[in-house]
DNA sequence: CTATTGTTCTATTTGTACTAGCACAATAGC
DNA sequence: GCTATTGTGCTAGTACAAATAGAACAATAG
């Protein structure tokens, strides 16, 4: 489990540490069953407040990634499994948006607007 | 041109505008040359400040959608071909996701971080 | 029973997003 | 040239969200 934040970026950190456990998920290196480190002990090791790793956990829970529990801590549902499906869909698509010169903003809009309707 | 945005929504309004004109764009409903309407008419048809009507056709400027130039207003660049083409693969890619229950925020922040790497 | 782990509540500080009004500058078209 | 049109720059207020913090609490594991 590699978690990585970068505390210079302007994505907000608990998105940040959120996306780099779905990254971990779509890469196969998560798997239903296994548990991710204490709230406390990953905001301990990357610097953060604890409510602000919290803050992520609970946002991969309401996609429903992981279950929370208290005493247990986070376990990956069998939901990482789609995550993996689009670990493949996704790259080819940002490839070639990068190849024609669309911005990540402009892609992500897009993406936006056809999901909305 | 239908363009329309929702008050209501937490969308930014200059955000729906951009969109609305990127979804026409995408629909091949545009064509390099093709002016948009002025910004101000924009702005009171759609009942919006100048500035977010601007800020809007800014945006696509910065994307390089559109040509902005003062007394010639906004008009469409060749590179609206390749938001036809996006628009293409974007729908498979929303209609995958959502079949397999993952929602529009996970989407795009994968998007983001697949195209970050 | 006890340590661990997430939950809830309140509060504060800080920064950014969004919208807006006003004056200005460049272009188009007559 | 003149004039209306159109985008630009500057300034600022309001509202919201991020992040941190402390404290007390509740469920689970072993």
């Amino acid at each position: 489990m590699l978690l990585r934040i970068d505390p210079a970026s302007s994505v907000p950190l608990f998105e940040q540490l959120a996306a780099s456990v779905r990254s971990e998920a779509s890469r196969g290196n998560l798997r239903a069953g296994d548990r991710l480190p204490a709230a406390r002990d990953v905001a301990g090791s990357l610097d953060i407040n604890i409510h602000t790793a919290l803050r992520a956990y609970q946002l991969l829970r309401d996609e429903g990634l992981v279950d929370l529990r208290r005493g247990r801590g986070a376990v990956v549902t069998d939901r990482v499994a789609h995550y993996s499906e689009l670990g493949e869909a996704i790259p080819r698509l940002v490839a070639s948006a990068k190849e024609i010169g669309v911005g990540v903003h402009t892609l992500t809009a897009m993406i936006r607007q056809e999901y909305g309707s």
